[in-house]
DNA sequence: AACTGTGGTATGTTTTGCCTACCTGGTATT
DNA sequence: AATACCAGGTAGGCAAAACATACCACAGTT
């Protein structure tokens, strides 16, 4: 039963960490500060493995932390986008370093 | 033709970014870096809500991926200290921005 | 003898992740 | 005209991850 509305919005300090350490998360905020404004599915596409499913999932809960910014344009089709909020544009340092450590660190470059 | 063309750029969805993103290893990470050389059942203390098992299957995780030292000291009872690498230790900034970025932010405005 | 502390592992339950199918409505292909 | 495909997701069911709890062997403390 849900007796807590899961959207609610709880913002602990810990709660930041769990939400960042969760499966995906930093993967998305940093593929949305290396490309900025973002759609669906050119997201799913560019965080390859990640299904419709989660992806969503965790756009919401991004969202619902004042991370991520969802804007639907009621177009033919729908085009809905996603972007960072002035508050995790803050993390796109601390992304930026954190993907300079990985590409530094991995342990064999199969891509270029 | 690319399902990625345009101008996206693909962050590499490498083992490390899934590491980072599993469940507590942020916050391991961040106590081991606050906190340095540590124990098996103090880091279980610090890092609050985590169980023994989770705790032990990322530390075993993040050991394999040569981000945390195991070192054993064979006394009675056996003593068991936990470290960051050299590899870690480059984190610590990012860890200690990221920390800094969670205060700043943790005061609760869910009204916005 | 009973209890505490050490660093975990074994077991079973709950939560999360993920795959597949599907939705609405328009366009492109056949 | 029917089919297929795209958009941005949701629903359902199954698998994996996370979690709680008990427990291990041994030593010191009470």
């Amino acid at each position: 039963m849900d007796s807590i509305n899961k959207k609610m919005v709880q913002c602990d300090v810990s709660d930041i960490w769990h939400v960042l350490g969760r499966t995906w998360s930093l993967v998305i905020l940093r593929n949305l500060s290396t490309n900025g404004t973002i759609r669906f599915n050119e997201l799913k596409r560019l965080v390859s493995g990640i299904s419709s499913t989660v992806l969503s999932d965790r756009l919401t809960e991004l969202e619902g932390h004042g991370l991520v910014i969802k804007k639907i344009y009621q177009e033919i089709p729908v085009r809905v986008e996603y972007s960072l909020t002035k508050q995790a544009r803050e993390l796109e340092d601390v992304l930026e370093e954190l993907g300079q450590w990985a590409n530094k660190w991995k342990p064999k470059q199969k891509k270029d």
